[in-house]
DNA sequence: CGCTCCGGTCGAATCGATTCGATCACTGTG
DNA sequence: CACAGTGATCGAATCGATTCGACCGGAGCG
C-alpha cells in the first residue's frame, strides 16, 4: 500500500486514473474531488487525498485540463515594444497592475507577448498560444495581421489605445476634452503666451518644435487627441514634440522653450506627467520659479519619482480602472455577451505647478 | 468542395481531422504539413493548406497540442510584488526583458504570476497553470510552499536574487566584491567621512538611520551583501535605509544626511542608482555641489531618467544578461541537463558623481 | 407503503493533436 | 533481376482529464 510509486513505472508521474484505481474508485470521483464540482462523501474525499499524497500526485496537469475544458486560463497581453521600453512607462505599468488585477479575478493569467516577428522560429505568438482572450496595447499595423489570427480562432479580443477595427472593442481615453480642460484651466488664469510639448508623433520619435506638416502627419491617436484639445482653446500655441515620455525628454524641450527670455510661454502644457517634471526642471534650471513665473501642467496623474515638493496640475487618468475595464470586457466576452467599447474620462487636479499669468 | 463549413456541425470549428479527411489524406500528413516535422510532397502540402483555409482552420489548437507534447512554450515568472512595484524598478524591467529574450529564443513566452494567494478561488498559480517552468524573482517563505508542487510536478525552477533551497540553481551577482569596489574608489580618492544609503531592511521599509540591531536584522539579501561590501573599507560609515529604490527615497535620505553642515559626509554610496539620484537631488538642494563638495555613488548602472547631466559613478551590473542567463538556465534544464547556479559580476563604472576628497 | 427526490458514484465518450512503427511505390545499384 | 534504401503516407495508440447521463440506495412525504 505505502510501497511509494510502483518500481516499474516509477519514471511516470501518476495520472489521475491510478490515483482513482488506488483508491478503489473511479476517475470521474477522482476528479470531482479535486475540482469541486459535485458534492462527494467526506470519507471518499479522504481517501483519495491520502492515495493522491502517497502517489506523488500534485492535482491535475492543467494541459490535459485545459484541453478538455476548452479553457487554459491564460489571457495574452501583446506589446508592440520591447518590455524595457513598455514598462518604463508609469501609465503603462498601472494599466498592465490593473489588468492583472482584473483578470485574476476572473482567474485568469497574463501571457506577456511581445509582437516581434524575428524572434526565433518557434517563439510564442498569438496564434500559438495556449490561449483564450487577447489584449493589445496599441495596435501597429502588423499587429493587425496576427490580430486576424487570433479572431479565426474566435477568442476575444480587446484593444487598449489603439484600433483594430470597429468590430474590437477599445478602452479609450477623452483624451481631447480632458487636453481642453487643462487649456481652458490655464486661459482662466489669465495666460496668454502657451505652449505644449507633446508626446512622440510616430515611431520616429523625433523631436523638437513641430511644423504643421509634422503635425498633420501625426500617427499616434493619444498625440493628436490631446494636442487637438489644447488647440480648442491656444490655435496657435506653440508645439514642441518630445522623443519619449520621461523626464530628461521634458528637460530637452524646457530648455528649447525657456532658451529665449524675450520669447518665452507662461504657460506650458506637457502631454505627460514625466515630460511635465522635466519641463518643470528645465523652468527652475533657466532661474524661473513655478508657477510664479511659469505654470506647467502635465497629463495622466501618475506619482512622478522625482518631483519634488511640487504637485502637478494635470488631467489624472484612470490608468489601473483601464487594465481593469479591459480584463471585464474579456470576461464578459468569455461568457458569450457582447462587450462595448469604454470610454474612460480623466479628471482634472488642480496642483501647486500652475498659477496666475506673471503681469 | 467549396460549400464551406459544414452547415450542420458550422459551429463546431474545424479540427485537424476535418481538414485531412477533406483533403483526402490521413490525420498524421495533415499534422505533419503544419509542423513540418518531416517531409510532405509539396502537392500535398499544397492541398491540405488549400483545404485548411477553406475550412477556417488556423492551425493545430495549441491546447491539444501542448497535452500531446508535453509542452506548453510557456515559462511562469514568479513576483513577489505588485506588478506596479516589480516594475518600478528599472533593473527588475530590465531582468524581465533580458529573460523574455531568452526565452523567447527558447520558443517560451512568459507568464506572469502573482504569489497573492488571496487573488480569487481560481486565480492561476504555479500549481495550476500549463507552463513547462518557472522563474522565481526573490523568494518569499511563502513562495517556497508553491514551490514545491512546481518540484512535485517536476517542473525545471531558476531563481534570481533569492534563496530557494540548494537544489534550485540561483542567478547571482557578486554585490559584496563590487560595494566594495566602489568604497575603495572613494577611500582612494581621500574621503574619510562616508555614508551609505540601502536598500530597505526588509518588506516593513523602515527608513532613517540604521540601529547596529536593525542592521542585524537585514532579511533582504541584497541590501545585506552591498552593505558589507562597503563595511570592509568603511566599517564605521553611517548608514540610512531607503524605503525603496526610488529617487524620491533618495532624496529624503539625503536630506537627512546633509542636515547637519558641522557633520556631513563628503562621500555618500547609494545601494541603487536611483537612490543615488535623489541623494545628489538632495545634495544640490542643500547647496552642495556634485562633485566638488560631495561625492555620490550609485549602484545598477541603469539610465536613470531626470538625473541631468550628470553620469553616476557606479556598478554597472548585467541586469539584462541576469535574465537572459535565467532563460538558458531554464532551456539546459528542460533538455534534462542539470543547470548550475551562475554568479555576475559588475563593472565598476567611474562617471562625474565623484572625485577627490575636499580638503 | 409506494413514490419522489437527492446525494453520491460510475462508465464511457470526448477534447484535438502528435508520433511511432508499418507500409508502399520507386529508384538506383551490384 | 532482386534487394536495399528512401521519400511519402497511413493507422492507431496516446496524452490526462472532464463531464454528462445513468444508476442506486436511502430519506422524506403523503
Amino acid at each position: 500500500m505505502s510501497l511509494g510509486p510502483d518500481p516499474v513505472k516509477s519514471r511516470r508521474r501518476a495520472t489521475i486514473a491510478d490515483v482513482a484505481r488506488a483508491a478503489g474508485v473511479s476517475p470521474s470521483t477522482a476528479s470531482v474531488v479535486f475540482s469541486g464540482k459535485a458534492p462527494v462523501a467526506e470519507a471518499t474525499r479522504e481517501r483519495v487525498l491520502a492515495v493522491a499524497a502517497d502517489l506523488g500526485y500534485t492535482g491535475p496537469d492543467p494541459r490535459a485540463a485545459s484541453l478538455r475544458r476548452g479553457r487554459s486560463g491564460i489571457v495574452a497581453v501583446a506589446l508592440e515594444e520591447h518590455l524595457r521600453t513598455a514598462f518604463l512607462d508609469p501609465v503603462k505599468t498601472a494599466m498592465m497592475d490593473g489588468l492583472t488585477d482584473g483578470l485574476a479575478e476572473l482567474g485568469a493569467g497574463v501571457l506577456l507577448l511581445r509582437d516581434d516577428p524575428g524572434a526565433g522560429p518557434d517563439a510564442p505568438t498569438l496564434a500559438t498560444a495556449p490561449i483564450d482572450a487577447a489584449v493589445l496595447i496599441g495596435c501597429s499595423p502588423r499587429m493587425r495581421e496576427t490580430l486576424e489570427a487570433v479572431r479565426a480562432r474566435g477568442l476575444p479580443i480587446v484593444v487598449i489605445e489603439g484600433d483594430a477595427g470597429d468590430d474590437v472593442p477599445r478602452i479609450e481615453l477623452d483624451n481631447r476634452e480632458a487636453a481642453a480642460q487643462i487649456a481652458r484651466h490655464l486661459l482662466a488664469l489669465g495666460h496668454r503666451r502657451a505652449a505644449m510639448v507633446t508626446l512622440p508623433f510616430d515611431s520616429g520619435r523625433e523631436r523638437g518644435d513641430a511644423t504643421s506638416e509634422r503635425i498633420a502627419a501625426i500617427t499616434t491617436p493619444v498625440t493628436r487627441e490631446r494636442l487637438e484639445g489644447v488647440r480648442e482653446v491656444y490655435p496657435d500655441a506653440r508645439v514642441v514634440s518630445a522623443g519619449a515620455s520621461m523626464i530628461d525628454e521634458g528637460l530637452i524641450a524646457g530648455r528649447l522653450l525657456f532658451a529665449d527670455p524675450e520669447d518665452r510661454p507662461t504657460a506650458v502644457m506637457a502631454q505627460s506627467d514625466l515630460i511635465a517634471a522635466g519641463v518643470i526642471r528645465a523652468a527652475e534650471e533657466a532661474g524661473l520659479q513655478v508657477p510664479q513665473d511659469v505654470s506647467v501642467a502635465g497629463f495622466d496623474g501618475i506619482a512622478v519619482d522625482g518631483l519634488g515638493e511640487h504637485v502637478l496640475t494635470t488631467a489624472v487618468q484612470p490608468a489601473a480602472e483601464k487594465g481593469r475595464a479591459a480584463g471585464a470586457a474579456i470576461a464578459r466576452m468569455l461568457a458569450g455577451e457582447q462587450a462595448a467599447s469604454i470610454r474612460f474620462t480623466c479628471t482634472f487636479r488642480e496642483g501647486t505647478t500652475t498659477g496666475p499669468a506673471p503681469s
